[in-house]
DNA sequence: TGCCAATGTGCAGAGAACCA
DNA sequence: TGGTTCTCTGCACATTGGCA
């Protein structure tokens, strides 16, 4: 059968290394695309399913990358949505040409305590601008990307303890940190307070 | 050796149920 | 109400065996 091919693509904020390591084999994130596309159209997987005349789950499975569409079954989802077959794998029109997001059209993922918003910049290269939330207790553990990745963020409300090879240091409103994935580093939000960051990821070498 | 039918296997997709 | 998971069905493809 006629797929389109998939990459396992990224996740959470908290799960920053996998999206850096991913990074390099960056393709297509196909469900993304897809939920970015519905949603920007306002329409929920049960009414993008009626349009396109197909199951609520196999729009489910597509936007999880749980299965790879026959591009029959794409194009019939495609028609019910304001997107071309062709905009839809180019990655610079159409969704990606829009200059101002809805905070429900970004695509929301949560890992444990940690919930992240994600808006993918058009263009050359991986980047993306990261809204994320740590619940009290929220630990991502220590991580080490294999890639050059960057990473960078400010804390909006609350506060941060993040750890860089091994210095600890805890962040405030207003503070910002900056670091190479390749470092080994940690984020504890060790307040009873949820903690806001807005951060910016990059897979561009340095 | 090449062709064709029968059989087995994997996976996309659908329906129903469940959860938040 | 929206999204996910479980389970089943049907289809496409690969493999195998029989026949000319």
């Amino acid at each position: 059968m006629e797929t389109i091919a998939k990459s396992a693509m990224v996740e959470t904020h908290a799960n920053f290394d996998e999206l850096a390591d991913g990074a390099s084999q960056w393709e297509f994130d196909l469900g993304l695309r897809l939920k970015q596309a519905r949603i920007a159209a306002h329409l929920s997987q049960r009414q993008l399913a009626l349009r396109a005349d197909i199951s609520n789950t196999t729009i489910s499975l597509i936007e999880q990358n749980r299965t790879s569409p026959s591009v029959a079954m794409l194009k019939r989802i495609l028609a019910a949505l304001p997107v071309s077959l062709s905009d839809f794998f180019d990655g610079t029109a159409a969704i990606a040409r829009k200059s101002i997001y809805r905070a429900a059209e970004l695509a929301e993922v949560s890992s444990g305590s940690v919930t992240t918003r994600r808006l993918e910049l058009p263009g050359e290269g991986a980047a993306q601008i990261m809204h994320t939330f740590y619940q009290p207790g929220a630990d991502t553990g220590n991580r080490v990307s294999t890639s050059e990745s960057l990473q960078g963020g400010v804390i909006v409300r609350g506060h941060l303890q993040v750890t860089i090879d091994g210095v600890r240091s805890v962040l405030g409103p207003g503070d910002a940190y900056s670091l190479q994935g390749s470092l080994s580093h940690r984020f504890c939000n060790t307040n009873r307070i949820e903690c806001e960051v807005v951060s910016v990821f990059s897979t561009q070498p340095a």
